[in-house]
DNA sequence: CAACTCTGTTGTCATTGCCTACATTCGATC
DNA sequence: GATCGAATGTAGGCAATGACAACAGAGTTG
């Protein structure tokens, strides 16, 4: 289980902050966020049990972290499903509604750390940026279906958010099981439908 | 903080159950799930470290009891709100949005738990009846709806799932931190109307 | 009253997160 | 390139925790 890597490990790492987040992330999709030690990823990783320390105060800082990467690479897959070349407003929305539910289905523990931390006081401020960085895409399609006369409008934050609570809250009750995992292509299909149906400008 | 009772308890507590649970969810909604300690509150309710054992054989089936309730509680509460007159089926729809998103938002922690609990393999039978029990003026209200005809015919487990994704995902957005609770009523208003738009048939 | 079962107690153990002192390495400055 | 301070890793310790086992009191049932 553990990375094996170089036979005689020098003193200094060289990159122990990402090798213990990767590890990290493996025994989250593996374990749970319950499943995780400190000293137990410590020693997958090869170092002592005080090592991560050094790179991280405490737990909380070792998930903050995890959560962190994991909106960079939402944000990346968002990013690229959004600069994918799309034919109409339509299709290019519910393109990212189904790298959103692919990502947090295939995610499901970090998707929990992901949105955990956020409301925490003490979360650090990269995170908040990460956690913007990822969605902004979201918001900028959402612009510009206004501009364009497809989007009602109206604050962008509200109307973006109205919208993707059913995107989220779908991916979220497939999480929970509470989906038959067959049925969930459709289900988002038909999600992202009626996303851009309530986003229509109502006469 | 402890429940303080009976000054000179007898050998045999004879609510120990109950009595747990109810610390363990003050200090749920408290301090979270992670700040949950069997022994803090076997503590708390004045008997030793060992006696939780004998009602949940671990830590998680204190968790599940929890959730289960949660379950049984938030079903009351939508219950009751299905049974209040109302005119309309929308009226009667948006009271149970708004019943949902209350209680989930008031109870964030626990809604964690209860959507936590149905995905694990081991989770007992009965979480799994209450949550269905929970839902079930949901489905009900529903299959009304098809029968008047306010409601997009087929699966009623698929149809009600779909709608009530947006009222899911929002009050999970809520507790990530993402909605200015001030705006919250609003939202819920627009979400449940957004809901039953989806929900009309087409045609 | 005697066996039996529940329920609670006490003691123990491995694990864990966090802390402090110490060791080794790296890098900047002279 | 030597020196010194900062960065990074190690070793040991501590209190808390969850799980477990052996035991004890209380109720129940024959």
């Amino acid at each position: 289980m553990a990375i094996s890597s170089e036979p005689s490990r020098p003193y200094h790492h060289g990159s122990l902050r990402d090798a213990l987040l990767r590890r990290a992330e493996e025994v989250l999709s593996e374990s749970g966020v319950d499943g995780l030690s400190l000293r137990a990823i410590a020693r997958d990783v090869g170092v002592s049990h005080g090592a991560p320390r050094r790179h991280f105060p405490d737990r909380q800082a070792l998930l903050d972290a995890l959560a962190e990467d994991g909106f960079v690479r939402l944000g990346d897959e968002i990013r690229a499903a959004a600069a994918a070349p799309a034919s109409s407003f339509v299709e290019r929305l519910g393109a990212l509604a189904i790298v959103y539910v692919s990502f947090a289905t295939q995610h499901a523990a970090l998707l929990d750390l992901m949105f955990a931390g956020k409301h925490r006081p003490g979360a650090s401020e990269s995170l908040y940026a990460a956690a913007e960085g990822a969605f902004s895409p979201v918001f900028q399609l959402i612009v510009e279906g206004q501009a364009q006369g497809e989007v009602v409008p109206g604050d962008v934050d509200r109307v973006a958010l109205a919208a993707w609570a059913g995107i989220h809250g779908l991916a979220s009750m497939v999480n929970a099981g509470l989906v038959d995992r067959a049925t969930l292509p459709s289900l988002v299909a038909d999600a992202a439908e009626r996303m851009v149906l309530g986003l229509r400008p109502r006469g």
